[in-house]
DNA sequence: TGCTATCCCAAGATATCCCATAGGGGTGAT
DNA sequence: ATCACCCCTATGGGATATCTTGGGATAGCA
């Protein structure tokens, strides 16, 4: 489960680190680590948002649920096009090293607008890489319509019918 | 799985440099093969886009599939005919050297429209070769098709995995 | 023999690995 | 309760490996 708000920086190199409760999360859904392996080849699925300038990522569930999304359209379909070329054209295996650190393609910092400074955001089972004023407004925003529809809230709150959003 | 998209350019001999990570793709393919045989050189699959003015490619599996997709057509019809022709007639398997590059037909290149810039993308079960330019224009348009159909995908995916505990 | 395609090598750029250091939070002892 | 200590995390920087790209050399072919 991804959580919270954590804020970071890239460095000279153009690495990021992911928090260290990200990576738990990360390595908790690829499994346990054999003890005494090399190179653990842990790493997050990351992509440009379809809605806001935000990066969104998360670990091997969700690219595989993606997965499952494009597998089940019909090969010779537009929207299998369509979507093939969208889910995996724009996305990205980041592996992070020993350190827990990342370099993020350009393509994903610039549709995020992201310079130097982000924050990571969770959203249960995702996450969101955001540029840390994005994110302010964006949050503001999402409070506000949060709080006009607390009804809403109450009637998801009897079953979690578990539907992942896009 | 290929992933993302990666920019390249023609040289002046028309060798084209196949994205690592792509390379890796095709050699986890062909490395599952159980065979003690000699190692034979990798290679890629690559024929004309049927719909767009791109070029499709991919490994050993998608050349597989497409040759089983054939075979179970009545070798007397005329669909046989057509898909036959068609996709092995103008396919081509080119095999990369040491350093990871192939040279791609001219005919391909035409049909692409591609003149010494272009950007492998990941599509999954395989990737295209764009004109950056067309790529960008194609991408544009998929991304609005993909928005649009999000209700589509969402009656695709499951609920992510271990329910959503909150 | 001239042309083309493939192989081989080298250098520049880039990304990755590895270690060292500093900061913060928690723990335990006084 | 305060303080000292330790572990974990984040971050900077040097060293190393990998990838890309250019060009020369060699072999096949007309």
């Amino acid at each position: 489960m991804f959580m919270s708000t954590i804020e970071g920086k890239i460095d000279a190199k153009g690495r990021v680190s992911v928090p260290a409760v990200f990576r738990a999360a990360i390595i908790a859904q690829t499994g346990v680590i054999p003890t005494g392996s090399v190179a653990q080849p842990h790493s997050i699925f990351v992509y440009p948002s379809f809605t806001e300038n935000t990066i969104e990522g998360g670990g091997i569930h969700l690219s595989q649920s993606y997965n499952q999304m494009v597998d089940r359209l019909d090969p010779f379909s537009e929207e299998y096009e369509a979507m093939a070329s969208v889910l995996f054209g724009d996305s990205h295996t980041l592996t992070f090293d020993a350190d827990g650190r990342v370099s993020l393609p350009d393509a994903l910092l610039q549709h995020a607008e992201i310079d130097k400074s982000l924050c990571f955001v969770g959203m249960g089972s995702k996450f969101r890489i955001w540029n840390p004023e994005a994110y302010a407004a964006h949050r503001a925003k999402a409070r506000a319509t949060a709080l006009e529809n607390r009804a809403l809230l109450k009637s998801l709150s009897t079953p979690p019918p578990g539907g992942s959003k896009i």
